[in-house]
DNA sequence: ATGAAAGCGCTAACAT
DNA sequence: ATGTTAGCGCTTTCAT
């Protein structure tokens, strides 16, 4: 149907029917100039009445603001099968965001990867962006910068490291209560699995990790599984740990991974937590619904959709040069590295 | 930043860098008007050059669309837990409705629940909505009819059956395909567990197993279970329906209760396949993870949404009268429901 | 084949 | 305390 038919009461209409110029119905509505308290409320009540709602491309046109960020959705190709992982992360935090924003009276625009393809008319216009884990050299990156369009980060930018608008774990020192809590459990070797995209995830925790090995003195045991390739890629690596011996723990990044490499070690027999302790860095269903539950690095969402939006709406204003936001995960031990568990912990899925 | 220093290139810029008028430049990037080719040509190169893109909200100013379609984020608060099932099928949908209109070259925005607080800006600037399972009397399907504003709805709306736009399953056919393989599969007696919330699928379901069971002569046996109790739930009603003497099968409309429902059972000693067969309605991480695996209806999320955007766009183009989109969905048989399968079977997870 | 000019609905100087 | 007016960047008649 034409929209022309229903659009809306404009402001002309809320002023006629006010007895009012269009300036009063303005500054009435948005708090500002100076309007006696009785027109004010004579004013917003004619709007309410009418179902007013100010146009917001017109409003957008003058300010030049569109009150509605964009989240953009890296790589579309990595969602086609709707994983636990890809979607369950991405798409929880879009939902906490647009929670966040909705807060902010902002939008929440789901931008698909701007790098490829013409772009979504909208894209361009939107008053920032909050960019999800972004790889070396990224396009997407590169295009906001050269627009100079304000955006943060969920996870810092591994090629820049000037760049400081961004919110992530202390990938660091995550992985060190992970190691610390695998070897404090009994763990004499620990292998580690991360992932090959090119994220500051996955550089940080394996830096984290070797530089853990080397105080400790242990040998790193290091290996790579490409994250879309997800369980049966975890089930690979399982497979290779068992023929390069078995070691006392395997840290994997991917829940994924974790669970298809717990599941083809336990295939080969191997008790999980008796004879291997595992974690994973990501919690996901998963990893919580694996026999037994493997112990996990949790992402606080809300938390963090909550310091990205915060964030990017401080740069929005022209607030600069504050710090990174660091988050702390939560580490949640289950079964999988607490050996000599009762049958009855064990049976309440802890 | 103040945006202004960074504010891409306008038309007039294009304008006069390519020595033609504002019109020639309009017509000739939107491929309207006469302009000779030699031209044409010329101002797409400037315009590409210089990294113009139309202002989307000076172009929705004049022509009153916005390119960019709402995805109603029904009640935030059943997603305050980000459960597999609140996430899982909404923020899918919403992942596969992204890709749908990028294909279109439209925006999605994520609009949380238009029935309280204040109206995000746009809310109203937006082309259409697609809303997700409206529930009986919804006041966001109110307000939208108000203002003349074209939706379509994942479900039917079932306050209104003269209202066709709609896209979801064949309720009622799934559901008999679930109960006539359980009673093929062994089951005398079928119990019913639905949800509490009175939205179409609920409603549907409970009806199809109601008929189905007046015509192979059974006794229907209902239970209810709010959304919002997810496994817990599912327990509760477990032991409820254990009390009330055990049936040969349970389905389980939400995947959270039929896995909550199975592990209080079988804490009982209640073997399944083998005693009792348990189905879901709705696939979900609890349903592929359980053990055994238990069988579900699943839905084609990204046909799902290709079929609710194209409704939408039909809709917003003012084509109407089209008979609502049946979805047919996939009947995924895994462990729980074959009773007698081989020990190799069971180990695929199938 | 090209350009001038009128708005779209709104905000914010600038009158009054 | 209220009103007039000039645009925001674009599309679209209507001239030329």
């Amino acid at each position: 149907m034409a929209r022309e038919l229903q659009h809306g009461a404009t402001i002309w209409d809320v002023a006629r029917k006010a007895g009012v110029s269009i300036t009063t119905v303005s500054h009435s509505l948005n708090g500002k100039g100076n309007i006696s308290e009785a027109t004010r409320e004579r004013v917003r009540a004619v709007a309410s009445e009418m179902g007013y709602v100010a146009d917001a491309m017109a409003r957008g046109l003058r300010s030049s603001k569109m009150n509605a960020i964009g989240l953009v959705f890296r790589s579309l190709d990595s969602l086609g099968n709707y994983g636990p992982n890809g979607v369950d992360v991405f798409m929880k935090l879009a939902g906490a965001a647009a929670a966040e924003t909705l807060n902010r009276n902002l939008g929440l625009m789901l931008v698909p990867d701007l790098s490829r393809g013409p772009l979504p008319p909208f894209s361009m216009s939107l008053d920032g962006y909050i960019v999800f884990a972004p790889h070396l050299d990224d396009p997407v990156v590169a295009l906001l910068e050269k627009r100079g369009i304000p955006y943060v980060t969920w996870d810092r930018d591994p090629g820049r490291p000037d760049f400081r608008n961004w919110v992530a774990h202390d990938d660091a020192a995550s992985t060190r209560v992970v190691l610390n809590h695998l070897a404090a459990a009994g763990a004499g070797s620990i292998a580690y699995v991360g992932g090959t995209d090119r994220n500051a995830w996955n550089f940080d925790c394996e830096a984290a990790y070797v530089a853990w090995c080397l105080e400790t003195g242990k040998e790193p045991r290091i290996y790579h599984v490409p994250e879309r390739d997800g369980v049966e890629g975890g089930r690979q690596v399982g497979a290779r740990i068992l023929g390069d011996g078995m070691p006392g723990a395997v840290f994997c990044l991917t829940g994924r991974h974790a669970s298809g490499a717990a599941q083809a070690m336990q295939e080969c027999g191997v008790r999980i937590p008796g004879d291997l302790l595992v974690c994973t860095g990501s919690d996901s269903e998963h990893s919580r619904q694996h026999k037994p539950p493997i112990s996990a690095l949790d992402v606080d969402i809300p938390a963090a959709a909550a310091a990205l939006v915060e964030r990017l709406c401080e740069v929005m204003e022209g607030k600069s040069g504050s710090d990174p936001v660091l988050l702390v995960a939560r580490f949640l031990h289950r079964k999988s590295t607490s050996p000599g568990k009762t049958r009855n912990q064990q049976k309440r899925g802890f």
